[in-house]
Order: C-alpha cells, then structure tokens, then sequence
DNA sequence: ACGTTAGGTCTACGTTGTACACTTGTCAAC
DNA sequence: GTTGACAAGTGTACAACGTAGACCTAACGT
C-alpha cells in the first residue's frame, strides 16, 4: 500500500497548509499567518514548512493561487463584448470577496497560475474585440483588474478588527471624528459621514465599482476611438 | 535664548522624522523603514522615537500625512464640473507619484489630515454640482480616490527591487515566464507580453488611469440618471 | 540488504517592535 | 538660588518573527 504508506509519511500537504494559512488570514488577518502559527496548527515544527515552501513568501504566493483557483469563469457567449466583460469581473471579484484581508495576494499571482492566465486572455479578447489595440488592451485590462482586487482588499470593515464589538468600537470611533469636524468647512463630508465610514450594503458596494471599471473603459473607448 | 536651548534639548522632530522615512521608503522600500534604522540616521537611541510617535502605526501614518501635505489643489473655476474633478485627481495623483512604494499609507489618512479633507470635500462638491446624490458622490469618490492610489502604488516597477541591475533582471525574468507560455493557449498575453510586463510610458500610464477613473465616473452618471 | 532521499526535528542567529526603569537638561515658581 | 516637575533621550530586556544548518528516521528503488 504504497499510498498510505506515503500518506503517513507526508504528514504536510502544500494544498492543505495553503487552505488552512488562507482560512488564518480571512479570520484573523494576513499579519496573523506566520510560518509558526501555521506549524503549530498543523503540530509540526516551524521549519516542517520549508519542505513544502522555499520561503513565506513561497506560502503567501499559494494563498494567491489558492483564491485564484476558484475563479468560475463564464462561458463565451454571444452577448455583446461589454456585457460578457462584465460578467468576467464578477466572477473574478466573486472569488476574492470572500478574502477581503488577503485579495492582493492574487495579483502577482495573475499572470503566473492558469486560472488567472485564462482570466487575462479572455479579458484580452473581449477588449481587442471591442476595438482596443494589443497593447491597450493589455493596460487597460491590467489596470481594471488591479481596480478590482483594490476594491475587495479595500472592502469597507476588512482592515478593521475581526472581532464584532471591536469592529463596531471603531466604526464608532470613526464616525464620531468625522462627525466632530466643523461642518461649516466641510459640510458634504459631514453629511456623509455614515456613508463614508461605512456604505449602506456591501453588494451595492461591489456593483458600483463593476460598473465603475465597465463605464470607464466604454468611456475611454469611445474617446480614443475619435482622435 | 530660549529657542536656542530648546533646540538642542529637543534633537528630534516629528516633521523631520517622518521626512526622512519618507525618504528612505522611496528609495529601499517600505520594510527599509524600522525603528532602528531611522533612530540610527538620526543618531539616536531607537526609543528616542517613541517620544514622538506612540508605535510604528503612527509613523507611518506621518508619512502618509507628509504625502498628503504635498496636494496642490487647484482653485475651483468655472470650468465643467468633470475638467475641474480631472484636474483634482490629476493634483492628487502628482503628489503620490513621486512615491510610489508607499502610497498606499496616503489612504487611511484622506478622512484625517487637512489636505486629504480638503480633497475629499472639494471632489464630493463637484459629484454633487454632477448630479449625483450626496450618498453616491461619497461611495463614487472614495472608490475614484483609493483606485487612484492603488494606480500609484502598483506604477510597474515601483514593487521591485531598488538598484537599476536587479529590477532588469526582474523585468527580464518576467518576460522570460510570459514568453515562454504556450502562444497558442495564450496568444494575447504572450503577444503583449512586453507591455504586461511594463508599459511603455509612465505618463501614459498615469494618464489612462486618470481617463479610466473619470470616465467610469461619467458613465454611472449617465446610466443612473435614466433609471 | 542497503544506500538514497523526502519529510520532519532541534538548535541557533539576527532582526523586529516595544515595555520599563533610568538619567539628564530645561524651565517655572517660590 | 533652590527646588520640583517635566520633556527628551538612554539602556536593558523580552517575545515573536523568518530562516540557516545539522541532524534523524522511515520508506523506496535496486
């Protein structure tokens, strides 16, 4: 039984140690994902990790991969070439929000794991049908994507405290030094204190800086495409 | 002469401490930037510091401060509402730009210091004259301004290594791995490998952003005001 | 039966942030 | 003047971090 065997030599599996560091990092944030929590929670000596990863940064690069693997990209369809973009990024950013604490990880990761590969092609594909050039395509789609991932690490409530009460302490806190300026000076950021410590509901949130990404590249489309 | 006495008792100075980790962040990194390291510039014990600033936290938060400091904003003018935001963000993007490895501790610190206040109200002033409502212009504004520092602090290059030889190599080595992608999987990427990679302008590069952001600020509007 | 090797352990080093107790130079008030 | 308070810098110390390097050991291929 040579499988079992191996299964009980290996007591570590880079899959599963990229599983449980992501896990850490939603709940207690990325400062929480050392090299000996995570021995630790795996009852195993801090430098066990090594074997599986060169080094932290080895580990956080999985975590990256780990988020981007669960990307479900849509199908082509015959939807006009906005539209199916449209759903590109949504599924993209549906992967990421779950990890708020950790999205940027995926970024370096894009261009290197297939799923992020197949994401920046047929991100590419859609823009140059559009009528982006090569080369326009490629920045454009580099700079929306990278909106993206800033939108969930920058999720309203994500750097906060993982703890509720904690978390409801700052927002707290926040408000009440955004309320405390005087309104004379700045009276729009005080009317929109509330709003601006925390927006009304997170998918609203979410949708608006889709459409933020989508409207600014039908934008520029249109600009460049009369010059 | 009291100045005089002060001056030599007092041998450290917020202003100039957070100065010179501004400066040292811009040229070795944001991690070059430690208790230790700044205490040993400026000849001093590195608990010297915490006179000046409670934790690290706070430091870094100066730092953000003194990038903020450096906003020129334009006087409002009669122009239309989107040249006048245009000019804003383009003011607010010059002064990150010269800082690209830290700008992103410019983000917690908008709804703090003047400058950032100052921003803040002057662009939710020109969303609302826009047409937005005094809630969407704060979620439209915050989006805008925390994509425009991620713009900044992804400006490609700013993440590698400091002294010109290493960043080539980087550079060269990450061309290589796209390169070396199967062209007929990823025909787009591998064909734009180069601008992936690093684009070909700064300026251009900052100037899409820009468009991107007003552009995509243009384009809600119009798609709200229907429904 | 036996070397090879993959996977885990043990020990140790240098670096980080910072708590705490201390000295010292300066000024206000008597 | 003397004194007491106080702000600023020092010295020592600790826990936590990433990780280098030598070791052990159990399974595998031959």
């Amino acid at each position: 039984m040579a499988t079992i065997s191996k299964e009980t030599a290996r007591r570590l599996d880079p899959e599963k140690l990229a599983t449980s560091a992501l896990a850490l990092a939603d709940t207690e944030g990325l400062e929480a994902v050392t090299i000996r929590r995570l021995a630790q929670q795996h009852e195993v000596t801090p430098m066990a990790l090594y074997r599986h990863f060169s080094d932290k940064d080895d580990l956080l690069a999985a975590i990256g991969d780990r988020m981007l693997a669960d990307i479900a990209l849509p199908e082509p369809t015959d939807e006009r070439w906005d539209v199916q973009l449209r759903a590109i990024l949504t599924a993209f950013v549906a992967a990421l929000r779950p990890h708020p604490k950790v999205a940027q990880l995926a970024l370096f990761r894009i261009l290197v794991t297939e799923p992020g590969l197949a994401l920046a092609e047929r991100t590419m594909e859609l823009l140059i049908e559009a009528g982006f050039s090569v080369d326009d395509a490629a920045e454009v789609g580099r700079q929306s994507i990278c909106s993206l991932i800033t939108l969930v690490n920058m999720e309203p409530g994500s750097a906060e405290v993982t703890d509720p009460i904690g978390r409801e302490d700052a927002l707290r806190a926040k408000r009440a030094a955004l309320a405390a300026l005087p309104p004379r000076r700045y009276p729009l950021i005080t009317a929109a204190a509330d709003v601006l410590v925390c927006p009304t509901s997170t998918d609203a949130y979410y949708e608006l800086g889709i459409d933020l990404a989508v409207a600014g590249i039908c934008g520029i489309l249109t600009d460049r495409q009369q010059h």
